[in-house]
DNA sequence: TCCATATTTCTAGAATACTCGAAATATTGA
DNA sequence: TCAATATTTCGAGTATTCTAGAAATATGGA
């Protein structure tokens, strides 16, 4: 992972929100939520979410399907794992690191 | 790591000089460099440097010590283990982690 | 004590990000 | 085709973050 990515991925992590729909969207993993199911679940308004739900997208950290009316939400959880390599191989001294 | 510590850790490796400093200074690890030669380094003005070495510390990314009339700030890279440890616990799904 | 060096704090302006009402778009079913 | 539902886009106001000049603080050496 490049730092631009990592820094696109750490950004939109940062944000409250968005680290609550991303922690909501692996919870739901793999089948993903509705816009709609996660707007409710943590009270926000859909076009506040659908902000912060092309944030993430762009950062690559979420992919969408659309099902009928509903535009379902998936994490892409491996993009989690390149920021945890990035982490690990910038990040990280050898001593400190488990990995 | 809790959410809240989490989302420090997060929004402080989020910006590009934060990052290029904590990069720098795992680099430099566990020496740590003084505050004029990350500056230098970097080619970003002392003061703006403060600013953002003052984010890394309260976000508890770095510790500081002072040596004569330098400051040396040194990288926590236990800190980054247990910001991957949030990552892995929260935002991966079982089989989506290696780890 | 006085000066030079290293760094931080203060401050205000600039840039960026976030929020949400209102309007627009997309889809389904009648 | 029309109405209802689901979601996004637009736009403007608010809030937060970043930047860097100037001044302040801390240290060591002459």
């Amino acid at each position: 992972m490049e730092i631009s990515e990592a820094l696109e991925a750490l950004t939109s992590l940062s944000q409250e929100i968005r680290l609550r729909v991303f922690r909501l969207l692996v919870t739901a993993s793999p089948h993903g939520l509705p816009a709609g199911a996660i707007a409710e679940e943590l009270a926000v308004p859909a076009n506040t979410l659908s902000f912060h739900l092309n944030h993430l997208r762009h950062a690559g950290l979420v992919s969408v399907r659309r099902q009928g009316r509903m535009q379902i939400y998936t994490a892409r959880c491996d993009q989690v794992e390149f920021l945890k390599d990035f982490l690990t191989e910038n990040c990280c001294t050898k001593s400190s690191c488990a990995s």
